[in-house]
DNA sequence: TTGTACGCGTTATCAT
DNA sequence: ATGATAACGCGTACAA
């Protein structure tokens, strides 16, 4: 591999000389640029960033932690999509992204601040984690930069992009009440998830909204999981059969649900409209196809990365981004049955 | 942050025993390694990989090099999950894993070499690339270790991770004459694929072995792509109804001939049974659900980023590994009509 | 316009 | 068992 030094050496000159021209500074003759120029390119060089990362203190990396990073995130994508975004966004400006991925037991024996230190990253897009990872405290204990994605915590340097929760919710049971729903059942996530809490407002307070009293015992906990959502599903519905409809926090969940209507000899959307959220893939795929809250998924990775570099370029600014749902009206909510 | 001369200062020794100590060495009293990691702990102390790297000549990271890194298709469902493997693997040998991400503008602009040398990767994991791409040419010329998912090219430091693709499509093919399906046709992905070759010469060899000559007509080319396969299929069926079965080289291909069969009022399986190849998720979720040659997708990644490190600890050694596939049988497939 | 000298944080060599 | 010193490749203040 080719260094300044080589190339200082076949071109005659300082390694200085080298240094200013490749990074294209005034102070060097055009002619002396021309043939350093040229000589880098013949021995083929490219600049060691570790190097110069050392030197300028600044490695130009972004890490992106994410927490259980596994095939069972193959179903949702979800993971993968924010992914997509952070990428394009980071490459844009010329930032390089590393994975870091943790589970509980690696917790254990590296910090947060460990983990970023060592991989020396500008800053972190954390992903995945749920609201009592200890991590987040260590994050806001961190003077590393943070970008958090669907957990809103903000402080000096940690900001967060999400989607307005409360109110995609809200245009799911609004959905659902214009076809004459009123016993609208929720199938929610865990208690550990901050989007939870958020679809469970919209939800509350557009049944308010509508004179419709909430019942707690209407709120199922799917745990985000297919299988968990079917088997909630499947004994709620039996025992209360005066539910026309329900909204899911996930569509992962929301497919458990309608394996738990199939087997109770419920169809969707006839006798059980079915909203679902995050229009992940699947949804388009389900039969029927799934009436679904978009998230976009990539715009979020988009913003998160460039939420991160705008921390990293100055310390004032914007600190979160939320961005706008969709409803996506497809086959499994129906009016309610008279 | 502390370095270790700030450690050196706390504990009154020189870096060199600082380091020493930190790394493990035998050569330092154990009162004083005690001390040296106190003060460490107590610094928050963290060791700086670039000057590291640096010195050492070793990066310990690997590239993770996709092309056309996005949203669309199923294809990233493919890299997601291979991606999951090679960060598993990465992780359990100590390697940080870099994504790098290229489309044909980017290429235009930078070498593969540059692009890797630039980041100081020990090697590459390439994913993604087609047949006809010069990135592969640049591999082969590259001293960089390198391995490819999915397309068999080997050489000095160059390995591959694959499937046995025509053992696969064997057993599609198998699975269908099996079934009294003698009218057999294809849709393949393209020709700039790797694992299309191999497929349909496991189509070709299997309808060989039972005595039926193969027809260049049935064998159709869906570029991998859902529409195009819709497209194609839908054609193709109305000008040869005798056709009772077809084998496709991806289950997103499967989704799309499953399309046109359904605008035809072809019924699956009862007058077209369809295998895919792949098992993605979808294929699960699809209605009928489709019957497919799974590829272990996680495995591959893990594999390939085991195979890597292994070629970066020693020159000798495997340069390859070709996993094996398996049928699963769903419910697009049936005896063929009489 | 160009070169000298130093420092970034770490490991390795050679003394002591 | 420990320390001084040189390297790794690069950027930059300062001098010329």
């Amino acid at each position: 591999m080719a260094t300044i030094k080589d190339i200082a050496k076949e071109a005659g000159v300082s390694v200085t000389t080298v240094s200013r021209a490749l990074n294209g500074y005034s102070d060097v003759s055009e002619k002396t640029r021309k043939r350093i120029e040229e000589t880098a390119e013949r021995l083929n060089y490219s600049p060691n960033s570790l190097a110069r990362s050392l030197v300028m203190n600044k490695s130009r990396t972004i890490g992106l932690l994410v927490s259980e990073l596994n095939r069972s995130g193959a179903k949702d994508m979800f993971t993968f999509e924010v992914m997509c975004g952070i990428n394009d966004s980071a490459s844009d400006i010329g930032y390089d992204l590393i994975l870091i991925s943790t589970n509980p037991d690696k917790q254990q024996q590296k910090s947060y601040s460990q983990l970023c230190r060592e991989r020396q990253v500008e800053g972190v897009i954390m992903q995945g984690i749920k609201l009592d990872d200890p991590y987040i405290q260590d994050v806001l204990n961190s003077s590393i930069p943070c970008v958090l994605v669907d957990v809103e915590v903000e402080a000096d340097n940690v900001g967060y992009v999400t989607t307005d929760n409360v109110f995609g919710a809200q245009m799911a049971v609004k959905h659902l009440l214009n076809l004459g729903h009123t016993r609208i059942a929720m199938m929610n996530g865990h208690d550990q998830a901050h989007v939870s809490m958020k679809r469970r407002k919209g939800y509350e307070r557009e049944l308010n909204d509508a004179g419709i009293n909430v019942k707690d015992e209407y709120v199922l906990n799917g745990e985000f999981l297919e299988p968990a959502a079917e088997t909630e599903a499947y004994t709620f519905l039996q025992q209360h059969p005066e539910v026309t409809a329900m909204f899911c926090a996930s569509d992962l969940m929301a497919l458990g649900v309608m394996r738990a209507a199939a087997r109770l000899n419920l169809r969707v959307p006839e006798d059980l409209s079915i909203v679902g959220f995050d229009n992940i893939v699947l949804s388009e795929y389900a039969s029927p196809p799934l009436t679904t809250i978009s998230q976009d998924k990539y715009q979020m990775g988009y913003e998160a990365a460039k939420l991160l570099t705008s921390m990293l370029a100055k310390s004032d600014g914007a600190r979160k981004a939320v961005l706008d749902n969709q409803l996506i009206v497809r086959e499994t909510t129906a009016p309610a049955p008279s």
